[in-house]
DNA sequence: TCTGGGGTCCTAGGACCC
DNA sequence: TCTGGGGTCCTAGGACCC
């Protein structure tokens, strides 16, 4: 039977997180702000009403959130996760096959549904509004590109209360002459500009242009979506996605860096996160690079370094990690620099249990292993955390999170207080 | 003063081989 | 004098996604 998807995209994520909690915000124009509260990541739609624009620098707007109102919140990932899970947990009920696709966003396989798909999406919106408290638009359609652009115009019309339906071809045409060709899944700014300069303006266009000259231009991908936009099926439901190929943990820091050993504590916490990380995942890595950069921004002519490492066995013990990048932060250090970022990149992932021992291995896997599992176990309780000696205590470099609301549902301290009138 | 973080895939070009 | 061409692997960079 083919498959009919329907993709679930929460509205707003961040930012109807943040409102589930504080009922004082309905109605209200909220943005969310990026690590550092650098730029905006998410908008109330009250705030895309205002026009304060997404992806721009906090700081510039401080004026416009004042004069409008705007309340502005540093981001919150614990809880957005923790919520990402409640929605797609919701969701996961209403199909048999489901591919979790980001952390606000969800395909489902209507395929054999017996009802008619617009109703039964209704079902799980207004299930997910009552379990969860986050609104949510499903599009739906013969192929995840299809279902991708009726999500887009659901979220755009008001008279579609949400839920748009596209598998009608009829209705295809007309819904894909609403959509720039730049806003389709998988065109990006790029790829618009270029089928702009041809002549093609909107998803309709790209859909009847001719296939040859579209893989010239965007190479095979832009192809595929084309197909998709016809209603032939390139992208398959992943419900299992394949393993991750590469771990990363960056961060911009809050103050800048310009001493070694600074730089040196930031970017060990990077690679002790990594390595928790790379244990979930049960991996270990046969690759580390690390990176250290200052800001674009600054007078000062640009600085990027970037140090590879190639272990003898794959790594996943914290000590090795953190050990490895602090060597290659010490190569990497520059004096008289203020370093803005630094990054820890973990590749060539195999997993653990397949490693090759080595007949000169000087650690001791078996105990490293256990070492391991104790620290990530306590590292899971809330409490404090154990940390490694070489992360240092003064993290006068770690992030701004001044506008960070509690961590409602992950933190006991931050649990919300229910009062009886 | 303050400009995010984490991923994947494709392509072009060079090195190398036969 | 004639000065190939196809294949593979690797890497860097670019583009996309959220």
């Amino acid at each position: 039977m083919n498959p009919i998807f329907a993709l679930v995209d929460c509205n707003n994520f961040y930012a109807s997180c943040e409102r589930v909690f504080d009922p004082r915000l309905k109605g209200r124009p909220i943005v969310v702000l990026s690590n550092n509260d650098g730029c905006i990541v998410a908008r109330s739609n009250e705030a895309k009403a205002l026009e304060i624009p997404m992806g721009r620098p906090a700081f510039k707007l401080e004026e416009d959130f004042r004069r409008l109102g705007v309340e502005v919140f540093s981001s919150n990932y614990a809880l957005y996760a923790d919520m990402s899970v409640r929605v797609m947990e919701t969701v996961a009920q209403f199909a048999p096959r489901m591919e979790v696709y980001s952390i606000d966003e969800a395909f489902l396989d209507l395929a054999g549904i017996p009802q008619d798909a617009t109703a039964y999406c209704r079902m799980i919106r207004d299930t997910v509004r009552q379990w969860t408290g986050i609104p949510v638009s499903i599009g739906i359609g013969p192929t995840k590109t299809l279902a991708k652009a009726a999500n887009r115009l659901a979220k755009r019309t008001p008279t579609a209360m949400g839920i748009l339906d596209l598998t009608d071809p009829a209705s295809q045409i007309e819904a894909l002459r609403k959509i720039e060709v730049a806003d389709v899944w998988g065109i990006g700014p790029r790829g618009g500009k270029k089928l702009q300069g041809i002549g093609i303006a909107d998803a309709l266009a790209l859909r009847q242009a001719d296939g040859e000259r579209v893989r010239r231009l965007l190479g095979v991908n832009g192809l595929r979506t084309l197909y998709e936009l016809q209603g032939t099926r390139c992208f398959g439901l992943e419900e299992n996605p394949p393993a991750k190929k590469s771990i990363i943990v960056s961060r911009s820091f809050g103050k800048k860096i310009e001493t070694l050993q600074a730089l040196q504590e930031a970017t060990a916490t990077w690679a002790a996160r990594a390595g928790e990380k790379l244990r979930q995942e049960n991996r270990a890595a046969g690759v580390m690079s690390v990176y250290v950069m200052t800001s674009r921004f600054e007078q000062q002519r640009p600085y990027f370094n970037a140090q590879t490492v190639t272990f003898a066995r794959p790594a996943s013990d914290s000590r090795e990690l953190i050990a490895t990048a602090l060597a290659c932060v010490k190569n990497l250090f520059r004096p008289g620099l203020r370093f803005h970022k630094s990054g820890v990149i973990l590749q060539d992932l195999v997993d653990r249990d397949h490693i090759q021992l080595g007949l000169f291995d000087r650690l001791d896997r078996t105990q490293s292993r256990r070492l391991m599992e104790v620290v990530d176990r306590i590292n899971l309780r809330s409490g404090p955390p154990i940390f490694w000696a070489a992360q240092g205590t003064q993290t006068e470099w770690g992030l701004r999170s001044a506008r960070r609301l509690p961590r409602y549902t992950t933190d006991w301290k931050d649990l919300p207080t229910v009062r009886a009138r």
